[in-house]
DNA sequence: ACCTGAACACCGTTCAAGT
DNA sequence: ACCTGAACACCGTTCAAGT
């Protein structure tokens, strides 16, 4: 069973989550394609169950993190750890934090995130709002991260500033009348940081939640 | 064509994504499959057509929405349409916003957001990432909800509260000790409404907004 | 210019049969 | 208890052939 499940991780690691299959799990560990049946339902479950596995580690990274004197500043740490935990592995992407419903993983690093609201001065339903947010904005700008680049950057012959360069460059040939926003911040789309878009993001909501607690 | 991406779309409210098959599609035309192939490159380059046709209607209803003294509150009409939008059809889920590179509805929809913080008193930095970031709440609160529902609430043998009621059930049989933060919201878990939810996520982000631009 | 549909190389899943 | 692999019912994509 651990083994069938990091071979699946290594799988998706590799080649992302199109090249989880069956037949070549299988492959990989040397058995035919119906034994995977002994230990897993279907397909679904595997994938489940391969991001319970990572998840594992990620709740370590968490839950070894020193808590400050402030709540919303331990939120951030957590919420960086899982953006990153997302960015090493784009195939978490939008499956990342489905399964709270079932105990595992997930939940409990739900329950790690929301901790620190308990510490702030929320009602029961600000903090369940609040820890939806955060793992909103996690989520959200992940999301985009766990597309598949195109080929031409994922092999190296186009770096990802001269892909954004291309894009930023047929946007700064748009009618400025028709598209005054795109032509403000053409310039800082033009090779962006998705990190930095991230963290900044979820400063506002940070900022908007220590208003809320009046902390 | 026009009647190509209307079939797909509908295919799409039916069924969901998983509906969206070239065979389908093609009996549902009357035609074979190849021809398919004379209107589109391939399978994505259908779904991405398909979003751009729907986010055409969701663009005219963004348009059509007066503008109030308040570009925060603009911001608010705008993003709440957009969440709706992926309501009636959660396939858009995730690949919603997604080709904001390629000249379409989506990059039209982004200017639409981005205007609204030509209003506000910030950088160019800042409106880029504000706009990213609201964009992120909408998809991140949105992608929760692009996940199939089980087949027992799809059919209506269940219903959403029931379900709900299910895992609210298994949180309270928690230990207490190890799951402080789940034992305080499980009660606004229950039954909660996802678009309550969104709101309060929205909020928080539009308020560290206001609180950035001094408005 | 547009359509056809058989053919190809894949999938996930099942299941009788093995050890 | 665990594994095998052929078989089934699907996919997306291609392409020689038609009109």
């Amino acid at each position: 069973m651990e083994a069938v499940l990091t071979a699946a991780v290594a799988l998706l690691d590799e080649a992302g989550e199109s090249a989880l299959t069956l037949r070549a799990l299988a492959a990989r560990l040397g058995t035919g394609v119906g034994s995977i049946y002994w230990y897993v339902s279907g397909k679904d479950d595997l994938l489940d169950r391969a991001i319970d596995h990572v998840l594992g580690g990620v709740l370590t990274a968490v839950e070894g993190q020193t808590t400050s004197g402030d709540p919303i500043d331990d939120l951030r740490v957590m919420a960086v750890t899982l953006f990153d935990a997302i960015v090493d592995r784009p195939w978490l992407g939008a499956h990342f934090m489905q399964d709270i419903d079932v105990p595992g993983n997930s939940l409990r690093l739900y329950e790690e995130l929301g901790r620190q609201t308990l510490r702030l001065d929320l009602t029961p339903r600000q903090r369940f709002h609040a820890v939806s947010a955060i793992v909103g904005v996690v989520v959200g700008n992940a999301a985009d991260m766990g597309q598949e680049p195109p080929p031409e950057v994922l092999d190296g012959s186009v770096d990802r500033d001269e892909f954004l360069g291309r894009y930023a460059e047929a946007w700064r040939a748009l009618d400025a009348e028709e598209f005054p926003f795109v032509h403000d911040i053409v310039d800082e789309f033009d090779g962006h940081d998705d990190k930095e878009q991230f963290l900044a993001g979820l400063e506002l909501t940070l900022a908007g939640l220590r208003l809320q607690a009046g902390a």
